[in-house]
DNA sequence: AATACGTTTTTGCTAATATCAAAAGGAGAG
DNA sequence: CTCTCCTTTTGATATTAGCAAAAACGTATT
């Protein structure tokens, strides 16, 4: 034992999280698949799932382990209590309705994007692409209009970090998968204030986004509104609505201004 | 050490899950309180709070401890596993529209109510009631529309154990809280199909929910609309918004025998 | 059927670690 | 500036998480 020098953890809380990640980003797991993913004996695993399990975190179904439904409350918890979800809600819903598309709210967590909130246009279903394949709820920013829209407002040291950290993995044949070529367009989100993504992450689908910022330092997240690349012709998708979504990611702004609660968001 | 009977457990796990659950319901919460909480000296919970922080799983803003955005995505993934969600998400949508109101997608969980899905009609928004108060997502069942209609489904005995664990705590002054009174309010409902929610849970609310079912047999969970008492009246409330829940409890049970995908929901 | 294999689950034992007390470090109040 | 209360760190120890191996299942295989 040299010099102990990080803070001391729990490791079986570790362990815990380790699990729910696997989890997670599987699914349907085994008790052995479980215990070499994380590291531990199957019996050890064995027991770490039996705990979650009846508490409810974990699920067996037919010998498979996954999720369970006792962590829904606990993410809906965590999207209440978030101001920028508080102040973005009714302004999502609005921006839905009137351009008839799917908006989503999101912000970035650990070089991840994570969906705060979800609102869809009254024709905006079925249209929408999670399609029934289980994705991972964490996407990469390069690939989506939210996500470059707050990279373009991110210092450079964490652009750079983000794209080391995660990488630019490509999504169809359209991603921008080369650094330059990301910072340059980067770039031209910043300049103009909105961030297109023409079927970078999925074919078929186009998304427009918009930076929400504080004090206009901060970016704490962004809007975007996405739809099936063939309703979206060339002037809607270039104009009309990035004139929108632009106006929704601004009346977000004021309202957080407003909110005499706490602070504001995270990170 | 006696005889040692149960199924073996990982104690840290479970104080994880006690650590988690206890933010979840109050929120905003001092290393020393937690620690109180679950029973740990102040040194030990700062070790676990430390390392749930490091794992985003909690976060601490200005020495307060509180969930961390992490838990977000899980709860994402355990909506987007679940087949009720699936099948019933696109009908929700359409309902909420159909009828200008506030749906949900409800389902019970060790007694209490978790919301799977919520949907927003044009002009609902606003009407909606989590009134910035953040309270805890999981509701008594006996004082909600979606709540009576999954209780009016379930075996005697569950209702019974319902009652027993939970309580019939008291929302409104029009909240249901005398077990025969319930029990006779159940019968109705059954007989009927739909449940009616009277400013029971809050003043100003009224609600219509429906039960979802498998085979005809177990409740799944259930839909309701909800709005404010001013705007639904009688005819309405009684007669045409019940009849349009229903309508779309209905298209979802059909859903589900549709699904080719895995085996029916959870317990 | 009977046997053999790959799991999961249980069990005994031990090394690792979660835990407590108490010290040290901060922050806020008076 | 000092006192007090809370958080954080530290040292020492009892508890428990962890492994290995055995037992119990399930499922192929012959």
């Amino acid at each position: 034992m040299t010099t102990d020098d990080e803070p001391r953890r729990i490791q079986s809380a570790d362990r815990v999280c380790d699990i729910l990640e696997y989890l997670r980003d599987g699914d349907q797991t085994t008790v052995s698949e479980v215990a070499d993913a994380v590291g531990l004996s199957p019996g050890t695993a064995h027991t770490y799932l039996a705990t979650l399990e009846s508490r409810g975190f974990v699920r067996k179904r037919d010998g498979k382990y996954q999720l369970g439904l006792a962590l829904l409350p606990y993410g809906e918890h965590v999207r209440l209590q978030n101001n920028l979800y508080q102040a973005a809600k009714a302004e999502l819903h609005r921006l839905a309705h009137d351009s008839d598309a799917t908006a989503h709210l999101m912000t970035e967590y650990e070089g991840r994007l994570i969906v705060l909130h979800e609102a869809f246009g009254e024709n905006a279903i079925g249209t929408e692409y999670h399609p029934r394949k289980r994705e991972r709820p964490q996407t990469h920013l390069h690939c989506t209009s939210a996500g470059k829209a707050i990279l373009a407002h991110l210092p450079d040291y964490r652009v750079a970090r983000v794209i080391e950290d995660q990488g630019l993995a490509s999504y169809t044949s359209s991603t921008i998968t080369d650094e330059a070529e990301l910072v340059a367009e980067l770039e031209t989100v910043r300049d103009r204030g909105f961030a297109l993504n023409d079927q970078e992450q999925m074919h078929g689908i186009r998304a427009v986004g918009a930076p929400i910022r504080y004090d206009g330092d901060r970016v704490l997240g962004a809007v975007s509104l996405s739809g099936a690349a063939s309703n979206w012709s060339g002037d809607r998708f270039r104009r009309d609505l990035p004139e929108k979504v632009m106006r929704a990611a601004n009346a977000i702004e004021v309202n957080l201004h407003s909110e005499p609660d706490e602070g504001i968001s995270p990170d």
